[in-house]
DNA sequence: CATGAATGAGCCTTCATTCAT
DNA sequence: AATGAATGAAGGCTCATTCAT
């Protein structure tokens, strides 16, 4: 029993912990955010930060991974709920909801200033490769469907797709709102006319 | 006479110094970039540098402004070669140069995590500016000359178009490679089919 | 318990800092002083330093007001064990043998030839009201004992103690001894003949 | 002829640069002075400034030396004016409008702080030796003609008359106005009654 | 588990002085 | 004489990480 009772209080720590991370990477970048305001938000002291995550490099791939999970279960949820185009179509609207959040424009500058360690690649990469793998399955079963153009092969369709998404994204980021208008540019692009 | 000499030897200077912190922002990013390793790039003195540039962060600005006086140029001369569309899709191939360099996705990145500093952000405000102008030149050039799709608004193609560029630059600096596609895929989603 | 001997150890330490600081200040004045020289002097690394007094010129001010709390208690001991002209005399013997002390000198330099920060400026006004005040205080009673020339107003010859009492300081900085000849001459200034 | 010229331009720049000097250490520190803020003031470039002064140490002896000839000059004034108990009442007139300038106590402040340099030490001991040789002759000739009050010696007088003109002097630094009061204070301690 | 005092390497920046022109 | 670009040593301060309690 307090076995069980301790797991969810770690749990619920760790949680709080990456929160109180994510939103200091977000405001300040990887390398101006200090441990010491990461606990200062989190509410803890700098020993018990270092017994969740032994370097801030630890915190920051906690946070990404925390993001691919959350990214998966969307597209788990999305491909349950509508094969083809339309999936495409629906992710594209929950992207341009998750580019629109506050943090998230600083939280990719942070990630994107870095020197690329190879855990903070590997779980850039888990997050991108799902994202390509999804669009590249949706577009696929699209295609049979005839819902796409004819003229261009998948494989570009599926890279010129994540080039609109990843350009909404920067956008975004430079402030600029762009409510909607993202699965829009998707079906123009993709779609057979 | 001196005056000359020292002018030319001053702007060489500049120029090299700009040249070391491009390179050093660019691999490991601002805040992980010491000035000691711009000057040993430079060949300078720590004195020198601060000489060229009170700050850090001139520095940078420096390099900014005089990407923007790159771009101000290639864009005055792609204007007076070609106008409408064809203009917009030479500015992509050269942009799709650009982005090829080893160095820009660094560049990009270690801008990108900075907690914006007015004078940087005046400085990416500049170039994207003008290449947002520019684009929004030639579209609507292109509209009248009946070479765009009929069904979308001028404005609204000019941020797709945009959104395609940020998008491939985007993964470039994910290094993948993406030869030629860009104008490609640029005329796809504007052209009057 | 061991919030008890925590404060302890904390108290003392910052006690030793706050005494290598005086001799250093009064040595070499506050802006030759390095906090390195201090860290050395106390036996400590700079970023204990730090974990004491965010700056120099915090330590610099923890320095005066623990002379302000010296200070004060000797006031109140002299005004508990004698009122009136006899206790400005006794501060005036206390007096002599502070700016005897080999670092007195050095320390009252070191903070004179700031550019007068607010902080220091804040100590520095703490010590000489609490001085003045006392002063005035027992001078007045000294009039109405009748101890007192009749000649000039309570708060002139308050005035003129504590320039009496400045000028011994000085001249003790100028290495030039005094000895006892302080009250001396404040009584010979005050006294009714 | 040309030599004349030189020599009076070249005093004048000298006289500039000691000015701005002056200037600048009573405003700021002499630590805290940069050499390129007098160059700056004095409206030259470093390398002229080193022409005039090799060190920045020996621009500030420039100074105090210039103060000790100005001293010089207003002592012999007064010696030649009035002799007795009057020359040292006048003197303190003067010194009371020193005092009571804007740049004085920052100057005394900024000459305080210093390590004692041998030559800084030599030129305050210029200085001082100067008036306490003043005032130990005029009072001793105010001793035979019995302006002076019978009970102290003429040297513990000199030694009160310096304590308090360094009184008012550290009073006036603090910013404490003292108009016409010195004399009075120095007549009220001497006088006999 | 939690705490927070302690560490010390490293960074940006300043500035007196030199020297080629 | 005058200029001002160049130098480089030195200093205050930050902060990730450790460890005794």
């Amino acid at each position: 029993m307090a076995r069980t009772v301790d797991q969810k209080r770690y749990a619920e720590r760790r949680e709080a912990i990456l929160s109180a991370a994510y939103r200091q990477f977000a405001t300040n970048g990887y390398d101006r955010t200090t441990t010491a305001a990461i606990c200062r938000e989190a509410g803890i002291s700098s020993g018990t930060f270092f017994h969740y995550f032994p370097t801030k490099l630890d915190a920051l791939v906690g946070v990404l991974l925390a993001g691919v999970e959350t990214t998966r279960g969307e597209l788990q949820r999305i491909t349950a709920a509508s094969p083809g185009l339309a999936a495409v179509l629906n992710y594209a609207r929950v992207w341009e909801k998750d580019i629109g959040d506050e943090h998230f424009g600083g939280f990719a500058g942070a990630v994107g200033g870095l020197p690329l360690e190879p855990s903070v690649a590997a779980a850039l990469d888990a997050e991108s490769s799902l994202i390509a793998q999804f669009i590249g399955h949706h577009l696929a079963t699209a295609k049979k469907q005839g819902e796409l153009r004819d003229d261009v092969a998948v494989e570009t369709l599926s890279t010129w797709t994540r080039w609109l998404m990843d350009g909404a994204a920067h956008s975004a980021v430079q402030g600029e709102a762009s409510s909607g208008e993202l699965s829009v540019a998707i079906s123009a692009l993709l779609s057979a006319r």
